[in-house]
DNA sequence: AAAAAAC
């Protein structure tokens, strides 16, 4: 089958109201270069274009870029408001929700679902969601990831970020040649936990079935069969966790020939556990020309390594406060207090809890054995509590999980291993039971509650040991305008100079210069997308052929960020690279489509 | 010093 006849499985045509260009499959027309030439194509320009009479048939145009160029130039000298309403709107945006932003031909933000451009099947999903808006992180991930950049996201967990690239992944699924057999999946989400793998394989379900996408999850501490049969079966999405997926790569049970839209889903996370080896294992199977795009919650030296070695090009989103911010909507109290009293308060604290009438209570500890001791201890009281933490079996970790999920079960005693991006609906209270090794990870934790526009109530137990991380900790609760106990500004006070080595962690860099997409002189410089009225281009995710062919990959690697090794002989041992070097081609790496017709060079 | 992850 040719990419050709792919484009138009199951409807894929982007949203097309009032196409200018006739049928669907001609509104993706493309003649914006990626990053490159004027993706400027709005139908206020229609005019200057030598369009086809009615009833002729379309014809593709000859574009004279640079009259274009030069109309969009005078076009603006001779309306100044539209430019500048449109580019303060999208400064106003970026400023109110502290969103700062780096990179190249930067696409505009989208303030609506609509001017996402989403193709049918996925608004049609869209839609049964009663969402108002897209989220920060949506509205600029999404023009990003729909026009086929590489994308490093700083962003938390629990802001709509799963759909932030989930939604992309399957548009570009979608423009993709169908799996044949014996293909891995085009799309791979890279996730630390098994959980976090479950989670988002719901959400690539969801938005997956009305294109009849198939999703495959895999990790470890469950039976492979299942997990082998849904490959097998033809998934098109595969969430893994790096171990299990090494396994299945190894023993040529899948590959990832076909793979070309890479996700890294909490990234600093993964570095953390000592990912890393595993990650450049996988990331070495999938062709370098890839689309990738890196989540993490912070931007320390390791994860910015990273980003340099394994995204070319990539724009950056910083979404949220420079600094460590904890979300707004949680009310946080700190109880200073001594280790022996911990007990003692952690009872009478639940015995209110369980007055109320939405009552499910997260507590977090700082080991496994203690999460063990503390569950089994209330569980002979009474308490209807489960404990999860990573030397549970997997199903036992998903039993806890579930019946925390559905209520049946209101109190989970966790360690770290639930403290980050887990998304459990109305938790209504997190106790830290023990104080976190980093004011970090108590951001995460303190995260599970309050999602979305939820309240929610977070209790911490905190005790001179935990003195140096006072001021992270006073910090925290100074920017989220909270009441600050004496006691623990006493204890901050007395440790002044203790905590070590915490410059830089929060000093998220590549910020530098333009902070804005549509600043100065870029605002024609390509990939913009205007989302004002009808300037709006039809074609914004429409780019021009993809300029990351094999042939640039010189250019990639000897640029001044180093792949590392070169990737033809990057095998660090086990099993070769294998990507797949004849059928796909670069172009269709995106989600960016060629425009119809013959094919421009002799590479297609 | 802990947590997470493949068999």
């Amino acid at each position: 089958m040719s990419r050709y006849d792919s484009r138009d499985r199951r409807g894929t045509s982007g949203r097309d109201g009032g196409s200018r260009y006739g049928s669907s499959r001609d509104s993706r027309d493309s003649y914006g270069g990626r990053g490159g030439g004027g993706g400027f194509s709005g139908g206020g320009f229609r005019g200057s274009m030598k369009g086809s009479q009615p009833g002729e048939r379309l014809r593709k145009p000859k574009w004279d870029m640079s009259t274009l160029q030069k109309f969009e130039k005078n076009f603006y000298k001779e309306h100044p408001n539209v430019a500048s309403r449109h580019q303060d709107e999208i400064r106003r945006f970026h400023k109110e929700k502290q969103i700062t932003i780096s990179g190249k031909s930067i696409p505009n933000p989208i303030f609506t679902f609509d001017e996402g451009n989403f193709p049918d099947y996925v608004m049609s999903q869209l839609r049964r969601n009663s969402w108002q808006a897209p989220t920060s992180i949506q509205s600029q991930a999404w023009p990003i990831a729909l026009s086929g950049r590489n994308l490093v996201g700083i962003a938390q967990t629990g802001s709509g970020k799963t759909l932030g690239f989930m939604l992309p992944a399957i548009v570009h699924v979608n423009h993709q040649p169908y799996l044949e057999h014996g293909d891995g999946p085009i799309v791979l989400v890279l996730v630390p936990t098994r959980e976090l793998a479950q989670q988002v394989i719901e959400v690539s379900n969801e938005f997956g079935r009305s294109s009849e996408l198939r999703s495959a999850c895999v990790y470890g501490g469950a039976p492979k069969g299942p997990q082998l049969r849904d490959l097998e079966r033809g998934a098109e999405i595969c969430i893994a966790t790096p171990g299990r997926l090494i396994d299945f790569l190894e023993s040529g049970k899948t590959n990832l020939r076909r793979t070309t839209y890479l996700v890294l889903d909490e990234a600093d996370r993964m570095l953390d556990m000592g990912f890393e080896p595993q990650i450049r294992k996988i990331l070495e199977q999938i062709r370098p020309d890839r689309q990738t795009l890196m989540w993490s919650a912070t931007w320390p030296k390791e994860v910015r390594r990273l980003a340099e070695e394994f995204l070319n090009d990539y724009i950056q989103v910083n979404i949220g406060a420079l600094q460590l911010t904890a979300n707004h909507n949680i009310l946080q109290i700190i109880d200073v207090c001594m280790d022996h009293e911990k007990e003692e308060k952690l009872v009478k604290l639940l015995n209110e809890i369980m007055q109320e009438k939405e009552n499910k209570t997260l507590i977090f500890v700082e080991t496994k054995r203690k999460a063990d001791d503390i569950a089994r201890r209330m569980k002979r009281d009474g308490w209807p509590v489960l404990s999860i933490h990573g030397d549970k079996s997997q199903q036992e970790r998903d039993w806890a999980l579930n019946d925390f999920r559905n209520g049946r079960n209101p109190i989970l005693i966790a360690t770290d291993v639930a403290s980050r991006g887990l998304d459990v609906e109305d938790i209504k209270f997190v106790i830290n039971f023990d104080y976190p090794t980093c004011s970090e990870d108590y951001v995460h934790r303190i995260g599970r509650t309050g999602r979305a526009t939820n309240t929610g109530t977070a209790y911490t137990f905190f005790t001179p040991g935990n003195a140096k991380q006072a001021s992270d900790l006073v910090q925290v609760l100074r920017e989220a305008k909270q009441v600050i106990s004496p006691k623990l500004l006493q204890l901050e006070e007395n440790s002044r100079g203790m905590r070590g080595g915490r410059g830089g962690r929060w000093q998220r860099g590549g910020g530098g210069g333009s902070r804005f997409s549509g600043g100065g002189g870029s605002r024609f410089s390509g990939g913009n997308n205007y989302s004002n009225g009808g300037y709006r281009s039809q074609n914004s995710f429409s780019g021009g052929s993809n300029s990351g062919s094999y042939g640039s990959m010189n250019g990639h690697s000897s640029g001044s960020s180093s792949m590392g090794k070169p990737y033809q002989n990057g095998n660090s041992g086990g099993f070769k690279p294998q990507w797949n070097q004849g059928g796909v081609t670069a172009a269709s790496l995106t989600s960016i489509q060629p425009p119809p017709g013959p094919p421009p060079s002799g590479k297609y």
